[in-house]
RNA sequence: CGGGGAAUAGUUCAGAUGGCUAGAACGCUGCGUUUGGGACGCAGAGGUCGCAGGUUCAAGUCCUGUUUCCCCGACCA
C-alpha cells in the first residue's frame, strides 16, 4: 500500500505504522479491540530500545525477575484506590478447562472446572509482587530490594488506538522497597531521570517531565511523574510514569522489616514504567511525509547499500558495492545489502525511506568508474557524493549527526510549542489553535480541571519542579494557584 | 457505555431509481524488456457481495433481524 501524502500533522497517523505492526484477526465476538501483532521489523525496535534501556535499568542497581501473568482477585481486593482503578477493565479467568461439545462441533468452557477464586490477568505487577516481597523482606539487610520485569500486560480498553491504547501491550515494570522516605523518593525521582535522558540520548526525543495532579495519579500511589513528549500535531502523549507508593502497599501487604533499632516497620516503595508506547512516541515524533525516521540508535537497520546495475556491468557492481559493505560493516552489525534484481533502484529508495532507514549507500557505474559511492541522510534527505576510501568514517560520523539533529528537532518542536499564560481567554485561544504545552496557574481545585477540559479538552500534564515556585490566580476561578503545564493528550 | 458511519477480490473502493454472466486500481503468479527516485508489455489466478430470514419472475441493490469493524465522546499508559 502507498503511503504517499501523509503529512506529520495528519492526525491519521496509522499509516505511519503499517511496517511495524499489523492487526490481528481475533474470535468472533470476542470484545477485545485492536489486538496488536508487532511485525518483526516492529519488534527489531523494541529489541533495540530494550536493550539500551535494560542496561540503564541495571546500572541502578535492579535485577530482573518474573513473576506470574495470573493475579488472585483477592490481592486486588486489599488496595482500595488501587482496585478503584483497574477493576473495571480486567481480564478475568473463570474456568481451567475444555471440553468436547457432544454434538461434535468444538470444544466448550467446561462447567465442572469453575475456578474457586477467579484470577485476573495482571493489568499491572503490584499485587502480586508484593505479596511476595512480603516475604522476602525481613531485616533492613533486605533493602532495598530493587526489581524489574520486561512482560506483557492486558488492560481491557473500552477503545483502543495502534500502539498508543492496546489491550494487551509489552513494557518494562521496576518495584523497589526501601528503608526510608528519603530513599524512595530519590528513587522516584532517580527512574523518572532515567526516563528523560534515554528518552533524549537514545530515543532523540525531548520531553517535560513533572508531577501528575490528583486526578490523573496513578491509584495506590501519593505521588505520580510523568514523562510527557510532544507529537508533531502538538498533543501530548505520556510515555513512562514512576510512582512515589508510600507505605500503602506494605500496609495492606504486610511487607514489615526490623530496623537497625530492632523495631519493626514499613517500608517505603515505588514503581515505574515505560511501554511500546515508546514506540509511538518516535513514530509521531519523528517521521515526516516520507514515513518513519528512526533514531540510529533504535534502527534496527543503520545503513542499507543499494547497488544500481544492469545486466552487463552486474558482476562488477556487485563486487565493488560487496567492498563497500564489507567495509561499512566493521562499524555496525546493523546494515542492509539490498541485491534484489525484481524490483528497481527507485522501488528501494521508497521502501527504505518509509521504514526510516537513517543512511542509504547508492553505488552504480557511475560510482564504480570515480571510485565513489552516494550517500544520502534520512533525516534531511541530502545526497552527497563521498570516494569510498572515506566512507567507514563518513558513515560513523553521520549516524551520530543524524542522531543529534532529530532531537534538535524535537528540542525545537517542543520549544515553540510552548507557552505561558495568565487568562484563561489567552489559553483558549492557544489551546484551540495551536494546542502545545500551555503554562498556566491552577488553583489545584479538581473542580476547575474539570471545568477546563471540559471546555478546551486540555487537561494538566504534570507540574515541574519550577512550575511549584510559580505562584499566580488560577485561571479558572481566580484562586491562588501554582503553575501547572496544560496540553491535550492522546 | 452514549452518538455517527460502514461491511463487495489480498488491500482500497465503484456498483442512483432491483436486470450481474459482479467490476477498477494497487497487490499477487508466469514470460519478456527494464533498473541513478515508487518501470513497462503480454498472459493469468483470485469473490457462495458479513450472517440469517423475508418480498420478487429476478436481490450486491428493497425489508426485518443479527454480528462485526471504523470514527467521535466518556475511561485509561
Amino acid at each position: 500500500m502507498s503511503n504517499k501524502g501523509i503529512t506529520p500533522r495528519n492526525e491519521d497517523y496509522s499509516q505511519w505504522y503499517l511496517d511495524i505492526i499489523d492487526r490481528a484477526e481475533l474470535a468472533e465476538n470476542s470484545p477485545v479491540r485492536g489486538a496488536m501483532v508487532i511485525k518483526p521489523y516492529g519488534y527489531a525496535i523494541w529489541e533495540k530500545i530494550k536493550e539500551q534501556l535494560d542496561q540503564r535499568i541495571k546500572d541502578r542497581g535492579c535485577k530482573n525477575a518474573y513473576f506470574p501473568l495470573f493475579i488472585p482477585k483477592s490481592f486486588l481486593s486489599k488496595e482500595a484506590d488501587h482496585v478503584k482503578g483497574f477493576a473495571k477493565e480486567c481480564a478475568i479467568v473463570t474456568h481451567y478447562r475444555l471440553k468436547e461439545k457432544e454434538d461434535g462441533t468444538g470444544v466448550e468452557v467446561d462447567p465442572e472446572a469453575k475456578l474457586d477464586e477467579e484470577l485476573i490477568v495482571r493489568p499491572t505487577s503490584e499485587t502480586i509482587m508484593y505479596d511476595t516481597f512480603s516475604r522476602w523482606i525481613t531485616s533492613w539487610r533486605d533493602l532495598p530490594l530493587k526489581i524489574n520485569q520486561w512482560v506483557n500486560i492486558v488492560r481491557w480498553e473500552r477503545r483502543t488506538r495502534p500502539f498508543l491504547r492496546t489491550s494487551e501491550f509489552l513494557w518494562q515494570e521496576g518495584h523497589t522497597v526501601h528503608e526510608t522516605e528519603e530513599q524512595s523518593l530519590e528513587e522516584v525521582l532517580g527512574a523518572l531521570e532515567m526516563y528523560r535522558k534515554f528518552a533524549r540520548e537514545v530515543l532523540a526525543l525531548e520531553t517535560l517531565t513533572g508531577i501528575k495532579s490528583e486526578s490523573e495519579k496513578f491509584a495506590g500511589a501519593n505521588d505520580t511523574y510523568g514523562v510527557e513528549a510532544m507529537m508533531q500535531d502538538g498533543k501530548s502523549l505520556q510515555f513512562g510514569t514512576s510512582h512515589d507508593l508510600g507505605q500503602n502497599f506494605a500496609r495492606v501487604f504486610n511487607i514489615q522489616f526490623t530496623n537497625k533499632d530492632g523495631k519493626l516497620e514499613y517500608p517505603w516503595q515505588t514503581s515505574w514504567g515505560v511501554s511500546t508506547r515508546m514506540i509511538g512516541a518516535v513514530v509521531m515524533s519523528h517521521s515526516d511525509d516520507k514515513g518513519l525516521v528512526l533514531p540510529p540508535k533504535i534502527a534496527p537497520i543503520k545503513v542499507v547499500i543499494i547497488p544500481i546495475y544492469s545486466d552487463n556491468d552486474k558482476d562488477k557492481i556487485l563486487e565493488y558495492s560487496k567492498g563497500v559493505y564489507n567495509s561499512v560493516k566493521e562499524i555496525t552489525e546493523d546494515i542492509e545489502f539490498d541485491d534484489r534484481d525484481y524490483v528497481t533502484a527507485g522501488y528501494k529508495f521508497n521502501e527504505w525511506e518509509k521504514k526510516g532507514v537513517p543512511i542509504r549507500i547508492e553505488i552504480g557505474p557511475r560510482d564504480l568508474e570515480n571510485n565513489q559511492c552516494v550517500i544520502v541522510r534520512r533525516d534531511i534527505l541530502e545526497k552527497n557524493e563521498l570516494p569510498v576510501s572515506n566512507v567507514q568514517e563518513y558513515v560513523e560520523n553521520l549516524l551520530d549527526e543524524i542522531q543529534k539533529n532529530i532531537l534538535k528537532r524535537s528540542e525545537e518542536l517542543l520549544v515553540s510549542n510552548t507557552y505561558s499564560v495568565d487568562s484563561y481567554e489567552e489559553f483558549k485561544d492557544i489551546i484551540s489553535a495551536r494546542r502545545g504545552f500551555v503554562h498556566a496557574y491552577w488553583c489545584g481545585n479538581p473542580d476547575c480541571e474539570e471545568g477546563i477540559k471540559v471546555d478546551t479538552k486540555a487537561t494538566t500534564r504534570c507540574q515541574t519542579e519550577e512550575g511549584r515556585k510559580n505562584t499566580g490566580p488560577c485561571i479558572y476561578c481566580g484562586e491562588h494557584g501554582e503553575e501547572w503545564v496544560f496540553g491535550i493528550s492522546y
